[in-house]
RNA sequence: GGCACCGUGGCCGAAUGGUUAGGCAAAGGUCUGCAAAACCUUUUAUAGCGGUUCGAUUCCGCUCAGUGCCUCCA
């Protein structure tokens, strides 16, 4: 009724196109997770945040939605620039002393624990690297057979040389194959050239992170994983594919050729990359190589900041642009959602027999029309957030008294629905369900109206003060 | 060096070939016992130079500044 045509910024072709799904009424889409060595930092969570509006429109829109994000617990090869290339994973747990699926465990528990906390709707299906080891060894096995993949001192290599012979590198990335090189970066002598990339790496260690196959002892690379888990779940094509800008070149580019190989068919796999842009702190992008990471858990629990503000921070900048933090932009997105939420709460407590039933120049339906329109633009939620913004003020000057009950409900419904249900903001007064709290907060309201009566506002002040202090906000009305 | 992106007020941020949304912050006012909240009012911006155009912040080129990726990263 309301929704004009779903437009998706295409990143393979940098153009905005309609979004039309393989198969109507059902949509595919893969979104790469995280690699379980460490908490999460608040640039991991922006691409996650904004794929969960993503899934929950699609599935709003009427869709049918398969959304699989994996869990990379193995193959994260780590550049040392040393000859030998090491797991992150089983880096870290040297530094933890622990067991590498202990790590995974630890981090997989800590990663959903956040997500929850920003009310993340959980992927469809959730597959683990180390789930899949089985598949990745029969697509590196066809690989061979297809001579696009070698082996070598008991790893396997992607060929790109032998790739290019068939079909086109560098459709996602725009990069050419002999650009590539990079003085700067080390490469294993293993690979025949430097452009080649791993996929299947043979282990020296002796731990619990390694698998027979037909190639001896060993684990897979990174980039095989997707390719794998994607197709398998969403088929040899699927609609949309997102993840961090970061991710584009080389593992998105990887997975591309990879699929295209095993597949032979070079319109296989993705029909929509969707690719999330970075977030910097101080102009520089958080990354964990970098070490400038905050984590969720500094600002959740050491900072007292709700994962409400952080989602509402994150959600005001567009997803193809650089988003920066600063504690500063986290205030500002703290005032900013505190007053679309307590519109919301009055619009809720508001009673539908102080209406008046004239007709007012707010136009119900153009703000809904409007609203769909700036999600329906490559998700343009920043545009949606002005329109919540330009209903508060609705709201907040009573305007809503001169609405029709038929356009007050309407309102009333999608306001809820657009930052409920489609941003996925929570409703936190409502978690508040201690009851003998808010019955203590009331008597002591009454307590405080008996001084005010009395004028005493030496005991009615401090009472407000100490209220206050523990961010009970009072709002007095006229006396007499 | 290669590929890509970006530059909008004090801060954050949309939009647009033709009066530049909005939020936060600031100032003044209304309201209030005083505050707070809310409401009303106000100030400040399209990096620079050139081109196309009746008209450019928008399109094109150059310069400057910044960012990302180049086989570690969401």
């Amino acid at each position: 009724m309301y929704h004009n045509d779903l437009i998706i910024y295409n990143s393979i072709n940098k153009k905005k196109e309609i979004f039309h799904p393989i198969h109507k009424k059902y949509v595919g889409i893969y979104v790469c997770g995280p690699t379980v060595y460490n908490h999460i930092h608040l640039g991991n969570c922006r691409t996650f945040v904004f794929f969960d509006v993503v899934y929950r429109y699609l599935k709003h829109l009427g869709y049918q939605v398969r959304y699989v994000r994996n869990i990379t617990d193995v193959g994260h090869l780590e550049n040392d620039r040393q000859s030998y290339q090491d797991d992150k994973i089983i880096k870290r747990s040297r530094i933890e002393g622990l067991e590498p699926m202990e790590i995974v465990q630890k981090y997989t528990i800590s990663f959903h624990n956040f997500l929850r906390k920003l009310n993340l709707l959980p992927p469809n299906i959730e597959p683990t690297a180390t789930g899949h080891i089985i598949e990745q060894i029969d697509i590196i096995q066809q690989l061979i057979c297809k001579k696009i993949a070698y082996i070598s001192n008991g790893s396997i290599y992607f060929s790109l040389k032998n790739y290019t012979k068939l079909y086109t590198y560098g459709i996602l990335s725009k990069n050419k194959i002999q650009n590539l090189f990079n003085k700067k970066t080390h490469f294993s002598n293993e690979k025949y050239s430097y452009q080649d990339f791993c996929l299947w790496k043979r282990s020296i260690h002796n731990h619990i992170m390694n698998w027979n196959s037909p190639w001896g002892i060993g684990f897979p690379g990174w980039h095989i994983e997707c390719s794998t888990m994607s197709t398998k779940y969403l088929g040899k094509i699927f609609d949309i594919h997102g993840g961090g800008l970061d991710l584009k070149f080389p593992h998105h580019e990887c997975e591309i050729a990879q699929s295209v190989a095993f597949y032979n068919d070079e319109n296989c796999f993705a029909r929509y990359w969707m690719h999330t842009n970075m977030l910097t702190f101080n102009g520089q992008k958080m990354s964990k190589s970098v070490g400038n990471t905050i984590t969720l858990k500094d600002l959740v629990e050491k900072k007292n900041i709700s994962p409400n503000v952080i989602k509402f921070f994150i959600l005001q900048t567009h997803y193809r642009n650089v988003l920066n933090f600063s504690e500063k932009n986290l205030l500002n997105a703290k005032n900013g959602l505190n007053r679309i939420i307590e519109s919301i709460q009055k619009l809720q407590s508001f009673d539908e027999k102080n209406m008046l039933e004239n007709n007012n120049n707010f136009n119900v339906f153009i703000w809904i029309k409007k609203c769909y329109y700036a999600i329906n633009d490559d998700f343009n939620i920043p545009l949606l957030i002005y329109y919540l913004f330009q209903a508060t003020r609705v709201i907040d000057s009573l305007s809503i008294e001169n609405m029709n009950k038929y356009y007050f409900n309407f309102f009333k419904s999608y306001i809820i629905y657009f930052v409920f249900h489609i941003l996925g903001i929570q409703n936190e007064t409502k978690n508040n369900s201690d009851k003998k709290l808010q019955i203590l907060i009331e008597k002591i309201q009454h307590i405080r109206q008996y001084f005010r009566m009395q004028k005493n506002w030496i005991i009615s002040d401090k009472i407000r003060e100490e209220l206050g202090s523990i961010g009970i906000l009072l709002k007095d009305k006229k006396l007499f």
